[in-house]
RNA sequence: GGAGGGGUACCAAAGCGGCCAACUGGGGCGGACUGUAAAUCCGUUGCGAAAGCUUCGUAGGUUCGAAUCCUACCCCCUCCA
């Protein structure tokens, strides 16, 4: 063996490794290793995909996970090619949820294309980078072309589908057209050549069927990568848009840093491990450290709160949050900025105030937060339900911890 | 197609003629403690300033009075075909 074989090994095996880090399966495991042992040696790019869902292009973390495997796949000089699923958003999710998902128009679909790029690139190179739309290669499939497909696989293969299993045993609705979802995402597959596909963990099937159905269209079949479905802010549920215990990529700084702060502390290793991308050497002092009590579990979770911050919104945005975390929240005192609002002169009850201001959803439900203590005018407690309030310029309302609006007296 | 069971607030789950705006648990919100963590404790959780008004699958009916009884309809589940 020359040299030059040893530095391919060698490569071969950087590659892995880093692969490797924080997935949760690599199936099967040895095609990767031959596909980047020939990547490496004819200087071809692999061809990773990840399919997004046309209609929530609101990422959170949760997805960052993926998207920095993907970002590490990159700087190993790979190609990601991101599938917009524009028609397969038409046909609806296998989800269980009853809603029919709606059409969404071309323009929508523009709009929801550009907002991802817009999130996604918060951590992927754009240079290394392509857009596709799966319309391009499903809307001309013919009904032979989609018989075709359908008929590479069986129904009882389909029902190995965990939530088409538990609901085909449960006696819930499943509609034929559902079944179409996994293989239209395996189709994608096939028309572009697919290496290597990502997803969380919840993706198994789909990426599977990925490789059954390149092999079954006599095409190499791609390497499923499946990443860990991370905890959301209450530190139980996966996290999710529809439970709201995400963190959203194109939150405000502070958003970011104060829900990275409110994590449950069993959860920072993750949150560093999956998120923060720093090199397992320091991990595994800090987590020492965390474990022998030479590190506050605090000081932790706001450097955790602030890599996060400034990987989403930029260092300058993360100083700021970090400094009206401190002042806010340690030391008790009023942020910087807080929202203005705009109200008439006069005496006014309360409670209106609150209402009116979007700090209660209801008249009822802010007369319950000041007999709860839970109001503050200008950082003193109001405690009287029925109190009147004769509003001044400047004057602060508070309720809870986070919740500030500053009052303009319109004359 | 046949037989039976069920639809109660964000979820789960009591209530089965007045004491029910509806037990209880979870979740949420607020307070105390703190590190916007956990655990714990307390309060609160339809709308309305109030009087009161609208809620218990939907629509009618019985009654002084219904989430509770009757009728029709819709939906779900279990067993059989």
């Amino acid at each position: 063996m020359g040299d030059k074989d040893l530095d391919t090994e060698a490569e071969v095996a950087r590659q892995l490794a880093i692969i490797r880090r924080g997935a949760v399966d690599i199936v099967p495991e040895e095609e990767l290793e031959h596909k980047i042992r020939r990547s490496v040696i004819s200087g071809e790019p692999l061809r990773v995909k990840l399919g997004l869902d046309p209609s929530a292009p609101d990422i959170h973390v949760g997805h960052a996970v993926v998207l920095y495997k993907l970002r590490q796949l990159q700087d190993l000089g790979h190609v990601v090619q991101l599938v917009i699923g524009d028609f397969t958003g038409r046909i609806g999710d296998p989800t269980g949820k009853s809603e029919t998902r709606r059409q969404l128009t071309e323009e929508q679909v523009q709009a929801n294309a550009r907002s991802y790029e817009e999130q996604v690139f918060k951590v992927l190179d754009p240079a290394r980078t392509e857009i596709h739309f799966n319309s391009t290669w499903l809307a001309p499939l013919t009904f032979a072309g989609v018989v075709r497909l359908a008929s590479t696989l069986t129904v009882a293969r389909m029902l190995e589908r965990e939530d088409f299993k538990k609901r085909y045993a449960s006696g819930a609705p499943i509609s034929i057209h559902e079944f179409f979802y996994p293989l239209m995402q395996a189709y994608d597959s096939v028309a572009l050549k697919t290496d290597i596909e990502l997803g969380g963990t919840d993706q198994t099937f789909n990426l599977l069927m990925g490789r059954t159905l390149q092999k079954e269209y006599g095409a190499s079949q791609q390497v499923a990568l499946t990443m860990p479905l991370i905890e959301g802010l209450d530190g139980v549920q996966k996290m999710s848009k529809s439970l709201g215990n995400y963190i959203g990529v194109s939150e405000p700084a502070k958003a970011i840093y104060g829900k990275s702060m409110s994590i449950p502390d069993e959860l920072m290793p993750r949150y560093y491990e999956l998120l923060t991308g720093l090199p397992q050497e320091e991990l595994d002092l800090l987590f020492r450290g965390l474990e022998d009590g030479s590190v506050h579990p605090r000081d932790a979770k706001m450097r955790l709160a602030y890599l996060l911050t400034a990987r989403f919104q930029g260092a300058d945005a993360a100083d700021a949050a970090q400094d009206e975390f401190v002042k806010v929240f340690q030391r008790g005192a009023m942020p910087d900025e807080i929202s203005e609002f705009r109200i008439a002169d006069g005496a006014t009850a309360l409670y209106a105030i609150l209402t009116a201001a979007q700090l209660a959803p209801s008249n009822s439900e802010a007369r319950r937060l000041i007999a709860g203590g839970g109001v503050r005018i200008d950082g003193v407690q109001a405690t009287d339900p029925a109190a009147i309030v004769t509003p001044a310029d400047g004057m602060v309302v508070q309720v809870g911890k986070r919740k500030f609006v500053r009052l303009r007296v319109s004359k």
